[in-house]
DNA sequence: GGGAGTGTATGGTTTTCATCGAACACTCTG
DNA sequence: CAGAGTGTTCGATGAAAACCATACACTCCC
């Protein structure tokens, strides 16, 4: 019946029009997630995925830290194969609070 | 010998410059720190007392508030007289975190 | 269909943080 | 100098959040 070929529940997005700024806040002041903002910052769009991120947490942690990002508008998902692969919402997220994800980005490699 | 007037002990501040990202936004991430931002704000330097502030809490967790948000460069403290008044860092805090002062302080009044 | 690879859900532990009550320190005024 | 007003510090409590280990669900490949 050709209807669509992922069986598996696809993950809740929320636009980052609909996050109030203490979420948006809140979402950024860890500093894994910190870390996975700026390394999805730094790869091409779709083209990690959530487990080829180098950070000292568990996946059932990371899966957690996920979650938050998406509740928060930063990131994207979507389903490839086996795999769940990412997108930072720049254009999205930077019009609904201007500059902070360049707050976020910017310098301070090692936090 | 007209030393000081005061005996007590001066707040310590921190330059916004010293500040890590992963701080500030941490200390913004709560909420009533942000309405103790939004009233200071909206209120001439140096005009507000610690106590004069309307949120709901004690006095004990309304001094911890006051001494994150000196922490993170936010607030500076001046002793006049028994009371202790702020005043917004304003220009400092925004040439170190372009726009992040605004995101906090722009519209949703009740967060 | 079995098995490896990948991510989520659950339950429980630990840590962190906001909060309060009470005690203390300092300033001014009567 | 006694007392009211203001803010900090201390200890304890409660809630929230991060984390792990395990178990489960789904996809692909052999």
């Amino acid at each position: 019946m050709a209807e669509r070929t992922s069986h598996r529940a696809a993950p809740e997005h929320v636009h980052p029009d609909e996050v109030p700024v203490l979420t948006a806040l809140a979402a950024l002041a860890d500093p894994v997630r910190i870390r996975l903002v700026r390394e999805l910052a730094g790869s091409p769009e779709w083209s990690r995925s959530c487990g080829s991120f180098d950070v000292p947490v568990g996946k059932a942690a990371l899966s957690h830290h996920f979650a938050v990002l998406r509740g928060a508008g930063l990131v994207e998902q979507r389903d490839e194969g086996p795999k769940r692969v990412n997108r930072l919402r720049r254009a999205e997220f930077d019009a609904r609070f201007p500059g902070l994800l360049a707050l976020v980005l910017r310098e301070e490699p090692a936090l």
